[in-house]
DNA sequence: AGACTTAAGTCAATACATTTGACTTAATAA
DNA sequence: TTATTAAGTCAAATGTATTGACTTAAGTCT
């Protein structure tokens, strides 16, 4: 019995883990480049057309890609590019945020097939999770209309909400986020469910929207800033979504800034919050989203005033963030009011010299990227559809006995 | 022929990916826990006795792992543990500095076999890299005189040079690092010694020999702040070390940190070099190394001075990359005076409040880690053992035939 | 028009790594 | 002495990817 201390080692892997990897490197091949035959899956991958034509039949077979038509037009027999077939899995995502919660349904391309909005359940977390159970019945049994077979393909629930979760909540707290982020939501959602449940911060839900369908689509190093309620970073290295020890990575609007000599977190001066605030629209309603659309529009001074400022922060956030992960990119996106994030992304404009800015460049150093409200939720949502289908390392590892 | 344009694919793997996964796997575990039975390392990595067997067989023939002696004192039969062989392999590792050049040979646990430290060659890279391949030579020369089998086991040879690369030379470059920079300096080393050669910055380098002696042995998830001549970060994240997409990430010493109203690249008054320039030592000597030491060692206050303002420096520092990564630990390391560096560490403390700061923490947030001056030419020399026997992602997946 | 070349894709046999379940070995505990 | 527990082995089976020859179907050349 020397076995009392535990042991830290990775999982071996075997031949599942062989083929299961093979499978999602074709699925991330034709998502990445769009429909591609057998035998330009096989010089992609490097596997042999005989290892791609078996998997491809078992993912026809699974239902996850479909042949298309004969293409023609060169030498030798004509090919049959495959395309991913979007009812081939479906998940589930949810938005808690500080005003509203929202609820959608996707498909095996993060598209959406159903939604729905709600307030965000006022009072303790326990009885708002049995509401949000309530809407998310909703939304199921409205895929499950749409397209009956869903209910076989349901890949998951994935749950976005702001972080930093684990710590003790605070006392100011008024929109009871704390609350929300210290109560056991990925357990209860799952047994309310009985889906499995993953959680990720609003930016790295925004992440995992960009990556699935937006500008980071086959970009392994990207930076995402977060423009939203609060400030955020969503984390893309190494091609994979990166969370840190405790799902906590990117909690970047927390990062002490200075401006014009006094030092506070990036967000306290240039998150949506900041401007609601510097408004004197105090509470988060879409009420005043949509005021500040229009403000927007309107080119309102204290807007242009509030962009000085957030512009410079933002600036300099770049420059932190490149200097810090060496990424092929940083893109802004969000959930703030459409306009004001495109104002803001002009403000971001130039971006500081920096190590970013090498010779033989081809993508810019900062890119727009999704700033649909419904960006976070649609992330939530691709989130399960992401650990299904993407090639992780951890896909090929086996689980305990 | 539609296929002008390029694919952007992951590769797949094979049966030779499975088995190269598992045979890193169990290296790991054995670098990680110390000397393990096969039955140990079948439940530590959940694959069955018999591949273990197997697997454990072909590192014993390959001289990688070897049989210590029974272990009894439990029922049933006694285990047989296997401890990782120092001789099964080596590598080299070059550090060029602003004002050395070290030279280490190490064995498969990281450990120094040889060394050698001369001057960085003056004039141009061109020339200088000819008298480096000259005391590569005469490393590789002792190592061989020492242990004679290493030359059939040499893995590679490690570079590490201060960041960041790619970037057009400055006109300010007092140490010509900026020629070396931009030189082809793997190209050469690797023509000229016939090694796989790999490239690292400084700070990653010292996170590489953290991970594989010190104290991130183990850990997945950390930051280390490089305190030398720059400043720098070498992160560790998910397991592997992190370099972003162009070998810069972690230049964090270029990030500007405001001070006393006053905005600076943070190294431009945190790292060693800008100590030197407070105590009027220009020159990056030995000397003025020892003289800090002493200097150091004897309370002068004029480094209690520089050493206030240092360590507001890198608290913020630790409160920005625990932001950012959500590490498990950040570790302090580098390769200036030993004295400063543990001085330095105290100033560090007690950290700033952070989202690190959470119940159930086990480790500290803060860690000394290596502050030997030969870290990072050791890290250096464990890069090409880290690429050849770490579990990575990269090492299962197949070449282009 | 006919022969040639190129390329996609299939077939059947093979190779290779892990798995399975029964078995052997060797210790402690009762 | 016997039972129990655990380490480790054996040999057959399983499940992938691979190999090399083959088929199919187009365009190209003479």
């Amino acid at each position: 019995m020397n076995e009392l201390r535990t042991i830290r080692a990775r999982s071996g892997t075997n031949q599942e883990g062989t083929s299961a990897h093979n499978r999602r490197v074709l699925i991330e091949a034709i998502r990445v480049n769009g429909p591609l035959s057998r035998a330009a899956l096989a010089r992609a991958t490097h596997l042999t057309k005989q290892t791609v034509s078996n998997l491809i039949e078992s993912l026809e077979a699974d239902g996850l890609v479909a042949s298309e038509d004969v293409v023609r037009g060169g030498r030798g027999q004509p090919s049959t590019p495959y395309r991913l077939v979007p009812e081939g899995a479906f998940a589930l995502g949810v938005q808690i945020d500080r005003e509203l919660t929202r609820i959608v349904a996707v498909d095996f391309l993060g598209r959406e097939v159903a939604r729905a909005v709600t307030d965000l359940p006022p009072g303790e977390p326990e009885e708002g999770s049995k509401v949000i159970l309530h809407h998310i019945g909703n939304v199921r049994r409205e895929l499950a209309d749409r397209v009956p077979m869903s209910t076989q393909r349901l890949t998951g629930l994935g749950i976005a909400m702001p972080g930093p979760y684990g710590l003790k909540p605070s006392g100011d707290d008024p929109w009871m986020m704390a609350k929300w982020q210290s109560f056991p939501l990925v357990e209860t959602l799952a047994a309310g469910t009985g889906l499995e449940t993953t959680l990720q911060n609003d930016a790295t839900a925004c992440a995992t929207a960009e990556r699935m369908n937006g500008v980071a689509d086959g970009i392994d190093h990207a930076v995402c800033l977060y423009f939203g309620y609060g400030i955020g970073a969503g984390l893309i290295l190494g091609g994979e979504i990166y969370t840190g020890s405790n799902r906590n990575a990117g909690e970047i609007g927390m990062v002490l800034f200075s401006r014009g000599g006094t030092v506070a977190p990036f967000e306290h001066r240039s998150s949506f919050a900041s401007l609601l605030q510097h408004l004197g629209l105090g509470t988060a309603t879409t009420d005043a989203y949509e005021e500040v659309e229009r403000l927007t529009l309107a080119d309102d001074p204290r807007i242009r005033q509030w962009l000085e400022g957030a512009g410079a922060d933002f600036r300099q956030a770049v420059h932190m963030v490149e200097t810090i992960f060496d990424p092929e990119t940083v893109i802004l996106n969000g959930s703030a009011p459409p306009a004001l994030s495109r104002r803001l992304f002009e403000a971001m404009h130039p971006p500081l010299p920096s190590i970013a800015e090498r010779p033989g460049r081809t993508i810019p150093r900062v890119q727009l990227g999704m700033i649909d409200p419904w960006a976070v939720a649609l992330g939530a949502a691709a989130d399960p559809i992401r650990r299904a289908f993407d090639p992780l390392f951890s896909a090929i590892l086996k689980e305990a006995p």
